[in-house]
Order: C-alpha cells, then structure tokens, then sequence
DNA sequence: AAATTAGGCAACCGCATAGTT
DNA sequence: CAACTATGCGGTTGCCTAATT
C-alpha cells in the first residue's frame, strides 16, 4: 500500500522562494506560531507549498538567530571532533553549534571543509586502533554517584543526577592514582545531552536518562580522591566481553588537548578511556600517561580521513541505529 | 566576450521514526 | 497491535554565480 502524498504535488509550488513568500510564512509563525502542523501551515499562510518545503525554509533560513556566513576555526573544530567521533549526524552536530542548522553544516563539510581536512593530511595511511582502558570506576547504587564534579558555583553529580552549569569546572575526583588534587578542565565538552555555547565556555545538560559525561582536564590520570570507587592504575585493552550485554553509552570529548572517550554502562560503571592505537594516532601523541596530546593544527584527520574514505562507516566505533542508545563497538 | 567548468548553496526526495487512532 | 500520518533527517539534485579557458 503506498503512502499518502503530504500534500497535491500538482498544485505545489517548487524551486527557490520568493521574498514575498517568506515575509508571509515568517510574519505568519512568528504571529501565530507553526501550530505543530506544517502540513496545514501552507494554507493556513496563503502559500502554495509543501508542509515540508516551508518547515525546511523555516528552519534553515527564517527563523530567528540563525547564523550565516564564515564557520569559525573554533567551528570548525567542533564539526571536525563530532564528525570523527559520530559521523554525519548533522543533525546532532548542529545542535552543538547554536545558530547553525545541519543543512548549513552538511553543505560546509561536504564543499570545504572536508577538502580542508583532506588537505591537511594527505598521506592516506591507515593504523589500527585500540581503545586503551585507563580506569574502571564502580558506584554501588546508580543514585549514589563517586564522583562529583565542581565549578565555582555548581556541583555535579554523576549519574542520574541533574546538572546544568556553564563554565570551566574542576572536579575533584579522579581516575588513575591515588593522589589527592583537584583538576580544572577549559574546554569544549561533548556528549549526547550535552551541548556547546562558543560563547561560554561548556554546557550541560542532562535529562536524567543514561546519558552522562565526565571528560576531564590534564589531571584526570593524575589525581584520585573518589571516597567509593576504586581507582585503578591498570592499563588494559578494552575488549567488547567486558561490557557484557549491559547496554551503555559512548561519549567523546575533547579537553585541554586531549582525547577521551567516556561510557557508562548499565551495572553503572564508568569508564574512562584514552582513545588511540596502541602507540600513536594520527593526529595526536601518547603521553605514555595514560594520556593522549593532541597536536597542534591537527586534530584527529586519520580519522576523518578514514570516515570519509569509508563512506561514513566510521573505523572507530560502529554505531546501531538506536538513537536512544548508542551501542558502540569498539575493534 | 562567450563558452565552459567548478563551487556553493537552497531545496527536494525518500526513508525512518514517533505519535495517534 | 496494526494502520495511518506527521515530522525529522540525511542524501542528492539542480540552480546560480564565479572562475577559468
């Protein structure tokens, strides 16, 4: 049985907008809102188009705030980590660059920005990764969280908690040693409910589901003071046996230079990970500390390099198609 | 100056998913 | 639970303009 066109594609106007159509679809929404109907909008508006057609010109290109012209360097950078981290989702990308819409963002990469990058690092070589265990942190009940994580004004809680905070944060419990000390992390963070404000310096949110993030600053394999979680010093590979069948959620930030790479599982452990092969990645040095230095003016290319040249089928992480879950494998 | 090519971008198409009945 | 519908998303197309021949 075929599906119901959206609307009378015979009488539909297609093609580029006139001025004249978009004052009208923008006075009209920004009168009377979108009425959660799009296919009833074009009507409603005096306009003969698609539902479809004015939802996308509203969003990439009427509505308010939207920002065109030049990417930023910071931009780009941000397009770049999350494109090698959970390739092209433009959608979510989008969603941490305010003002840009994933159209803009799709076309940006797929005309420059990739041919940039490509640019870049020329030399098409391939290393095997392996995603190197830094620490396992065990909390015995998902509400009573061993870490906690502080900025002049706000605590986390790590998991199921609430937080919301904006701001360079320094947490005080850490991951490898056992030594006491605090750590501050200046950077961007990026994980499923989080998001980025250039402006300021992180954002986060967290919708009490799964989802959680503790990307961390230079001290993260140098300090521990966590109260119940046992602090390993091992270093391991990771193998997929290890998550059992829990189901858990990947997350990858970058801070301070450095890579990581974050999951949480459902026996609420977290884990924390330098992410790389077992001695170098393209892109960044092993700090033989657990850490990974990222160098300058390159941040991660073999990776996207290898993204695009595996049609998006990321190297790295295979991601399913649950978008409420992000089941990763890692090889 | 005209023709051709390439780049950039807006918009469309079709599929997947979520919500509703 | 199935069928239907609306929305969201990513891939692709095609138009416009600038650059090149």
């Amino acid at each position: 049985m075929g599906r119901a066109p959206c609307c009378d594609k015979a009488n539909v106007k297609k093609g580029p907008w006139s001025p004249e159509e978009d004052a009208k679809l923008k006075d009209y929404i920004e009168q009377h809102g979108t009425g959660g109907n799009w296919i009833a909008l074009p009507q409603k508006v005096g306009l003969k188009r698609c539902g479809k057609s004015c939802r996308l010109r509203w969003l990439n290109y009427l509505r308010p705030n939207i920002k065109h012209g030049q990417f930023s360097d910071a931009e780009d950078e941000v397009i770049c980590s999350l494109f090698a981290s959970i390739g092209s989702r433009w959608s979510i990308i989008a969603s941490q660059l305010p003002g840009r819409t994933d159209n803009d963002i799709k076309n940006y990469w797929n005309t420059r920005l990739k041919k940039k990058m490509m640019a870049m690092n020329p030399s098409p070589q391939s290393k095997p990764r392996r995603i190197t265990l830094l620490s396992i942190l065990e909390s015995s009940t998902p509400s009573s969280s061993p870490l906690s994580f502080r900025d002049n004004s706000n605590s986390y809680y790590h998991p199921h908690g609430s937080f919301t905070g904006v701001g360079s944060f320094s947490y005080t419990s850490s991951l490898l040693s056992g030594n006491n000390s605090s750590a501050s992390a200046d950077s961007f963070f990026q994980a499923q409910e989080s998001f980025i404000d250039p402006t300021q310096k992180c954002q986060f949110k967290d919708s009490s589901n799964n989802s959680m993030f503790v990307f961390g600053g230079e001290a993260a394999a140098t300090s521990c003071s966590s109260s119940d979680a046992s602090c390993n010093n091992q270093i391991s590979q990771v193998t997929e046996p290890e998550f059992g069948e829990a189901s858990f959620v990947e997350q990858i930030g970058v801070a301070d230079n450095h890579l990581y790479s974050g999951v949480e599982n459902t026996t609420h452990k977290l884990m924390m990970f330098s992410s790389g092969s077992a001695s170098t990645v393209s892109g960044w040095t092993d700090k033989q500390n657990g850490l990974w230095e990222q160098n300058p003016l390159d941040y991660g290319l073999e990776e996207i390099k290898q993204l695009i040249s595996t049609n998006n089928n990321c190297n790295n992480f295979l991601f399913d198609d649950k978008k409420t879950e992000e089941r990763v494998t890692y090889y």
